[in-house]
DNA sequence: TGACGCTTATTCCGAATCAGAATGACAGGT
DNA sequence: ACCTGTCATTCTGATTCGGAATAAGCGTCA
């Protein structure tokens, strides 16, 4: 027995004077409704209605446990309420965790056009290069590159985060360019030291040949922009995302290599706790970034850079 | 699904911090305690809680369902105290229902004893000699002399009320003492109109033969302190019941005739709505009523005279 | 007076739901 | 590495639920 709604039905008993009516008005039948009212009165102790045969009306308990349940009804609304406020709407706080330069170059400029479109909605990026527990740091949704690890969060693929090899103009004229990747040996690499920890390049040909080699270099950052500042000082070979080249690329200061083969792009997702039942300013934010991601989303200008 | 135990439930879950400590607190199992708010949120249509393997924290929703819940969950407490305190204590408005002579005589001062007992008690004493519709008049208890035609309603046997015919010493002096009912026939009867319709008297001796005489008079009324009055001034011989006539026997204004026989005596009942779930201030008043009607009840004295 | 209409109470039966035991999976503490 | 405590899932028997049909009561109206 629902006790909500033998309160939400011995409140319309009371208003129309009528088993019949009130269950008719709430979609069920009339013995239910007779059932259910009598439930009520039994759990009580007490009699709620004076029957006859042609309607009821409340007893001198009855009426005052018909005001008390008008307020029930409107707290259950109420809370009911709240809930789906926050639930069917983009509201509230959002806390987004994600790496710190896909977040510093790509994020922010995205997310502060999303934030344009949802006044009422907080946002709180934090930015870490390590894995976080979600449920744990009470973030709403992290962006991810590479494999995910955790399978039991919900997941939503987002697009494809290329890479490209870059080097100064300069650097190439003093080294000379390399054509093939195992041309790389002779070379200063610029180590990304959270992806390619293992100081290896791993290339694929344009006939599908894979290729990996050993690179050594003069410095090992796990910062993105302190390799590619590298790379426009002409310190050596960095291989980096292309949203982190692209700049760098598009003004001359570095001129991509290699391009003939291409480094294993990682993919990009969203990742969020609990699979089923995500708050809508989750999904709303979530469904608006899979529209962002376009063919070269890479190419679109930064956030001042 | 009984959505208060689940908003029950779910405040002891956020207290708790646990499905199985909030269940074991409220006696149920731990997969029920599982599948109660996993039912609850679906209802909402939010997640409410997250899940880890050591303990539940509540979601940004969940928090402020928290709160919510806590309300509602103390006004089903009040409303279910509201109904306890009505049903299980003698208090509130007691509407009772008597014929007037009755009322005025016997039930006036046995009521003021009562309320002496429960001052939160408020009483509102209704005389009619008519049968009235008790749930239409939102009568809470009747007290009812002879057969009884309602048998829908809840009924407690009080007492028995005798009869006596009287007629005043110089009356009788006059016109001589009856010796049996036959004897009436030459006599001045007070008829009592609601009772003694019919305008005869129903007789029964010693020897259980009963006998029917046709009574005949000055005077006719529906009003017995009018028949008595009428008796005590020597017109007539009045059948009364035996409260009515006790003081003036007593004194010995009247005399008692005609005292080998006797009339019919009708039972006095206590009538209410409802025969189940009867409001203690009902059930307290009858139960004590029936404590006060002894063997000679009708010679205790009245409430002023 | 009698038929009708509307109401509540009760019965019955198939289907849905519930409750708890058992089991599995997982993470933290020792 | 084991143990403990937690949540999730599955399974099964019993309970409950919900509505159709029925009965009975009372007021209304012709």
């Amino acid at each position: 027995m629902d006790r909500i709604q033998a309160v939400r039905l011995f409140i319309r008993v009371v208003d129309l004077g009528s088993f019949s009516k009130a269950a008719a008005d709430l979609g069920i039948g009339q013995p239910s409704a007779t059932k259910l009212v009598a439930q009520l009165e039994k759990q009580l102790g007490s009699r709620l209605l004076h029957r006859s045969t042609h309607g009821v009306t409340p007893t001198e308990i009855g009426a005052l446990y018909y005001e008390k349940c008008k307020l029930i009804a409107h707290h259950v609304d109420e809370a009911e309420t709240v809930a789906a406020l926050l639930q069917s709407q983009v509201q509230g706080a959002l806390r987004i965790s994600t790496s710190v330069a896909f977040g510093r170059r790509v994020l922010v400029p995205l997310v502060m056009r999303f934030m344009q479109r949802h006044p009422k909605l907080q946002i709180e990026l934090s930015f870490e290069d390590r894995y976080v527990n979600l449920v744990e740091q009470g973030i709403d949704v992290a962006i991810r590159m590479g494999p995910l690890a955790d399978s039991s969060l919900g997941v939503r693929y987002l697009g494809i985060n290329p890479w490209v090899v870059v080097a100064s103009a300069d650097y190439l004229e003093r080294r000379g360019m390399p054509h093939r990747p195992a041309d790389l040996a002779a070379h200063d690499a610029l180590v990304y030291s959270t992806v390619q920890g293992d100081a290896r390049w791993h290339f694929s040909g344009v006939d599908a040949q894979a290729q990996s080699v050993p690179v050594k270099g003069p410095l090992r950052s796990n910062n993105l922009s302190a390799l590619l500042a590298a790379a426009r000082g002409g310190l050596g070979v960095a291989a980096l995302p292309c949203y982190v080249a692209h700049e760098s690329v598009r003004s001359g200061v570095v001129r991509p290599i290699l391009t003939e083969w291409t480094l294993p792009a990682q993919e990009i997702h969203a990742v969020f706790p609990s699979p089923r039942l995500v708050p809508a300013k989750v999904s709303g934010f979530v469904a608006w970034l899979q529209g962002q991601f376009g063919e070269r989303w890479w190419a679109e200008p930064g956030p001042d850079q």
